[in-house]
DNA sequence: TGCCACCATGTAAGCGCTTACAGTAGTGTT
DNA sequence: AACACTACTGTAAGCGCTTACATGGTGGCA
């Protein structure tokens, strides 16, 4: 080769890389400066070993050259996966949710799977919104929060053959996939726990029976089997449904302390309750368990740090969105996968509930 | 036509339906039953008014007809848009970062876009990591924390043409997008406010020094240039770094308040440290204010119910997301947009700083 | 009436990738 | 020496969609 051949080939690969360098690189350009084929190329990332270490070589030697990065939509096209998962959630405000998700996302993220989050704001017909709409944008599973959803939906989720889990409850009778605890016995437990203290009058304050939340209606049907193994009921005055907040909990309190003859012990439907009750008693000076017991659910971190403790169930919110990125990323590599999980909920007994005063 | 082909054609639409039913209807699926063209199908979903109405009807009935779904990864594909953007934050054990996301998400929502969450674990490393896992992934725009980069990061999204915005910081000089607030500044106007109240000798509780974190670094130059304002100095022994936690709060509290001399005012760079020494106080008899002031910084829900409410520079954690992805989708849309925006970080005065003891 | 502009619609060429299938060496076997 | 295998590598056909361009039908206007 005389010197203006080698002069215009080099030439030709500059503005061969001057073309590459202005639109993203493909694995065609890879392909073509490694001076292999677009098959080695596909291999050298999904299977390395069935390629030659020489090849191997000047692949990856082309992919560096160029900062070759693959199209992730092009490899979903044709292999129909996208590597991400769906997770539609009440609200992200809420913080046992918010540590399902993290948790959730971060064994995904072991996995090269990614997820998107879409909010249903406790509402199923909102939820059945953004499950489609994440159908669309083609996640390979599904999970959800809740055993109701929208009539239709998990059929039409069988149709497009997408796997899917309810999470944050537990049915053993459940005809799909679910992961969590039985919100019902769980409050039984809770409210056993208090029975046997010796209370008599208890109400519950709690959010979401207008929503659609069978969580909500589990725990209350809960309290309810408690009460009614020891001949009491649950009165309708003694439950007192407000939105989710400290706020909401302190003015729920301040309720129910405020009837003719007020309860000896106030059950929480969730922490975020319970944790504005206890304040609430410090500025209104009720002694806590003395003159009133308190008793959340969830078990937030700063739970345990209040004067008193709070005496609250554990929700395993960690280990729920761990299983449910377990269950899913089993289905999809065809591995078996318990159907259902059930997770304990442990009462954290601490000190905001103890005996009622004496003399009621 | 005779009766046979009628029937003939009958069963061919048969069996036609059959095969679309088993795999997931296409676009060509949806032309041929409605008898128009796969363009046409595609304008009725990309622009319906350039269809004709009588067309438009006959699309309709067979989307309903197939239960059409676009594939999105094709549509990426040629459109070079996943209409997905990227967030990478520290981690959603946070509360502002949960909030900060939720808000970015709903924002989203509305304009038909949806995100990836990845974690950078107060990492740059990782960060960039996530950053480059997201760029494969194909989002359209990427938000990040903080204007700490990895070398070279900001570079490789040029590359890629992919926008950015750097959030929860603001700096005036700043090359690239930012919205946030200036931590220096905010941390300084709360040590001007702590040391107009008369304390001289402040404290500074704080996370993150070890970590890649320039919002800690820059709150903790706030409190110095407060303090060497009225010609003091933060003393290296008076800034105690902890772990983010309500438990490390409560540790780094009573380890300040073991001290020869005590600090007056203890300055936290995270409410939930400000959390854990009032929790403290509480258990160790120490009056907040009289005894020792407390400030917080973030504004958590829970900070206006302590007793005594804590006095915290508010963090507008759902502005940033609002207007992180407003920056985002302006850009995609070729639409203007401001490169830098400042949010006020207010002092939420309230009850757990006053005056130091008298006789200090 | 004839010409043109315009609109609705169709045709078909890819977007960047994976993978079935085919081919080519090199190796071990009989 | 012929054959069967194994191990790589390449060829090329799509995956489902968008869109540039082509086409044909309308109505307006001279």
């Amino acid at each position: 080769m005389d010197e203006d051949g080698v002069l215009l080939r080099g030439i030709e690969e500059l503005n061969e890389h001057r073309q590459i360098s202005a639109r993203r690189a493909t694995l065609a350009d890879v392909a073509r400066i490694a001076e292999v084929s677009t098959a080695t190329v596909s291999r050298f990332f999904s299977s390395p070993a069935s390629v030659s270490p020489a090849l191997r070589a000047r692949v990856d030697a082309a992919v560096r050259e160029l900062r070759y990065v693959p199209d992730a939509s092009a490899r979903a096209l044709v292999t129909g996966r996208t590597n991400t998962l769906g997770f539609v959630i009440p609200t992200l405000d809420v913080a046992p949710f918010a540590l399902g998700v993290q948790s959730f996302q971060s064994h995904l993220a072991e996995a090269n799977y990614t997820s998107l989050m879409a909010y249903s704001n406790y509402n199923i017909t909102e939820e059945a919104r953004q499950v489609r709409a994440l159908v669309a944008r083609g996640v390979d599973g599904i999970v959800m929060v809740g055993m109701e959803h929208e009539d239709g939906l998990t059929e039409f989720l069988a149709e497009f053959e997408i796997p899917f889990i309810n999470t944050w409850v537990y049915n053993p009778n459940s005809l799909h996939p679910c992961v969590g605890f039985d919100n019902l016995e769980a409050m039984r437990s809770m409210g056993r726990y208090v029975l046997d203290m010796g209370h008599r009058d208890i109400a519950l304050i709690i959010g979401g029976l207008r929503n659609d939340n069978d969580r909500s209606r589990g725990r209350i049907e809960g309290l309810r089997n408690a009460m009614s193994e020891r001949g009491l009921s649950l009165r309708s005055d003694r439950i007192i449904e407000k939105k989710y907040g400290i706020t909401e909990g302190r003015d729920a309190f301040r309720q129910l302390m405020a009837m003719i003859t007020p309860p000896t012990a106030v059950i929480c439907g969730s922490d975020v309750y319970a944790i504005g009750a206890i304040l609430e008693c410090e500025r209104m000076k009720i002694r806590v368990p003395e003159d009133v017991s308190i008793s959340g659910f969830d078990d937030l971190e700063i739970s345990r740090h209040l004067n008193p403790s709070l005496t609250a169930v554990n929700v395993p919110a960690n280990q729920m969105g761990r299983l449910a990125a377990e269950y899913l990323l089993a289905r999809l590599a065809d591995r078996p996968a318990a159907m259902r999980t059930e997770l304990d909920c442990v009462l954290s007994l601490r000190n905001s509930v103890g005996p009622p005063p004496v003399g009621t």
